[in-house]
DNA sequence: CATGTCTTGAATGTATACAGCACCTTCTGA
DNA sequence: TCAGAAGGTGCTGTATACATTCAAGACATG
């Protein structure tokens, strides 16, 4: 056995691969073609479409995983429970975050701010930023949960990866956050990540509603 | 195929008597075991497991699958979730609620408080109770969240299953709860969905304590 | 030409088989 | 008697093989 089981490795990379988008939302994922895909017998591919199930990113549409598809609805909903999740892991964490997190946390943040910053290393700054405060909650369970709906949202934040980055009243929140976890004041981190999240979800929902609109006038037009 | 599958077989006979507290925690569950006893290959085994794995109700150590230990802070963090989750889905069900719904609610309540009720039925006409509301949310995701966060903790309260019906004021924040649906307050009834989770909450703990007291005062002794 | 049926193919669910690793037992030597 | 090594036993991870089911397409028929 190799230092990673075969079933960890396709599980790890077909995760990466969904949550950045990188496969149509709605395509059949067969065994038989993942397998091939890897190089592996059909039994590992089992286990990490199981393990994808479970994370919500292919739905077991009977026999067959599909990749999730997206939609409005459910971006509104991975944004409810978010916003009920990240700031109650945030107040829990505020107290314990020490000298060596808040470090790492500017330097995330200057990363944010850098213009020379890709978009999608923007995207993982900003991820890592939030990760910071959420590990230190002493909440195992929570931190799954975080995680998971974080990846279930990127696929929809992959898509419109050019602007993310570009929206000044993010940077201008997770500032704002940053100096509230400073200061050790938990109500106020948690309420800012609230707020935070919103802003995200209203960005992304923007974005999302614009093109809808724009690919309905395309058709109509052409 | 026969109608439904034997990994699907497995893992809710599984889930059914894990989320029931009869397999001790802790305990290793091996595929082989499970095979044997279920007259079964190893796959849907393992299919099955990876799905309770992905609940929480056992853990991957390794190689092998044990049973999720019970720990007062993992409730802790259970309860902090449920009471984040819960309240949420509450408020956005309380406006769909129609007749049907509060019937079965009206039934449940009877059921749960009759005297002839014996224990388990008790803690299923509440399962259901709740249920009712969530169901109606039209959140698929935070549904099948708050099932799964159920059952983890419904492992804690098997432990206790004589205790937890008598106690008077849960039946009463079930009335209260049930009113505010009725009303079609959401805010108010969400509200009580979250004190109501902090009482259960509370009630466990007690007797975990206690139960914990007990078993330190008896090695002590003896 | 539309429709129903049959056939063929592919994909899944599952069983069996094999290889590697870990732990435990046991035996030997000091 | 105790420490250490050798063997065995049981587990997992994975590949291969087979039965079953579902779906699509071809063909006959009204």
């Amino acid at each position: 056995m190799p230092s990673e089981s075969a079933a960890a490795r396709v599980a790890r990379d077909l995760r990466e691969r969904l949550s950045a988008g990188l496969v149509e939302p709605g395509t059949a994922l067969s065994q038989t073609g993942v397998a091939e895909e890897y190089g592996v017998s059909r039994i590992p591919v089992r286990d990490a479409l199981q393990q994808l199930a479970a994370e919500g990113l292919v739905e077991l549409r009977g026999a067959t995983a599909v990749v999730t598809p997206l939609s409005i609805e459910d971006l509104q909903e991975l944004y409810e429970l978010r916003e009920a999740v990240e700031p109650l892991a945030t107040r829990l964490a505020v107290p314990r975050v020490g000298r060596a997190a808040l470090t790492r946390m500017r330097h995330l943040l200057a990363t944010m701010e850098d213009d020379a910053t890709a978009p999608r290393a923007w995207l993982e700054a900003n991820t890592a930023f939030h990760a910071e405060v959420y590990a230190l909650a002493g909440r195992p369970r929570m931190v799954a949960l975080v995680e998971q709906l974080r990846r279930l949202t990127d696929r929809y934040l992959y898509v419109h990866l050019d602007v993310i980055g570009d929206v000044e009243h993010l940077q201008a929140e997770h500032r704002a956050i940053l100096a509230a976890v400073e200061a050790g004041d938990a109500q106020a981190a948690a309420e800012l990540t609230r707020v935070h999240l919103a802003s995200s979800h209203s960005v992304v929902l923007d974005h999302l509603l614009a093109q809808e609109a724009r690919g309905r006038g395309e058709q109509a037009g052409g």
